[in-house]
DNA sequence: GTCCATATCTGTAGCGTTTACAGGTATGGA
DNA sequence: TCCATACCTGTAAACGCTACAGATATGGAC
């Protein structure tokens, strides 16, 4: 049988910091696993298989609030999928906004850089253009959040 | 002649928050400018462009830092524009590399909803493909920072 | 049992970029 | 003169960690 892992184990296990590990269980992401007469924490199986799917789903680019809701739905096989659904459709579309931005910004500075010779500062379009709102191409771009 | 403007007219004429004119203002990225004898600011023409200049270059995604080192160099028109150019450059790098990551978690999470009936938790992909990263397309996806 | 290197513990502070507040003061018009 | 509004300073929150300091536990070699 395997034996528990300290924190240092489950963090080689899972790729997450240990200092994220314990950040993770003071905001109630990580229940707080028992501990050997040291006070040092041990994690079984089902901590392990939690925090991986803590760290994918913050890989996945998911708040942590998100994943917080997440994992209250996966605990609670009968209930319905939609909630789940409801939060990825979501998170699909502030990605989609971001790529739209991004893009957009790409575009912008990728013209900037067009104008730009190899003068002196007087004539640099770079500078110029971040002075000058109004020579961009794009009226609203906003860097994303 | 127009008048100075306070730091509420300043806002309105740039579009920048109160609290962030000041928090710029203390991280150096703007000049303490002038009072009133009440000690209330007053800024001018100059201020204002640039004020206009880093905003722009902060909806531009450009750091604070890169933002600095940008008005150093405007500050000096008959340097050469080279500087300028390698920052937005690697910015332009940088958002490229973002816009692909974000590309890749898009589609990552797409294929999670098309796979989403409307089952239950049970039997919930977005769920299942959280819990298990080996279910992923891409081995290597990372929330851009 | 003893020693020691390593791992872990708690608590706090920092990162970057704002935003929000509390409690006090200045300004400008009626 | 009065008062609503704008402004002031300083501090703390927000996000999601990361990094430290100084103390304690663990596990292996002797």
């Amino acid at each position: 049988m395997p034996e528990d892992l300290s924190i240092g184990a489950l963090s080689q296990a899972t790729g997450v910091n240990i200092e994220t590990i314990r950040y993770y269980e003071k905001i109630g992401l990580l229940l707080p696993p028992p501990r050997t007469e040291g006070r040092q924490r041990r994690y079984d199986g089902t901590a392990v298989r939690r925090l991986r799917f803590i760290r994918h789903a913050r890989d996945l680019g998911f708040s942590v609030d998100a994943i917080r809701d997440l994992i209250a739905m996966a605990a609670d096989p009968a209930a319905s999928c939609s909630g789940a659904d409801a939060i990825a459709r979501a998170h699909l579309k502030d990605v989609e906004r971001r790529i739209a931005q991004l893009v957009a910004l790409r575009d912008e500075i990728a013209r900037m850089l067009d104008h730009c010779g190899d003068g002196t500062i007087a004539d640099c379009r770079v500078i110029e253009i971040l002075a000058d709102h109004g020579q961009c191409l794009h009226e609203d771009h906003r860097s994303p959040a």
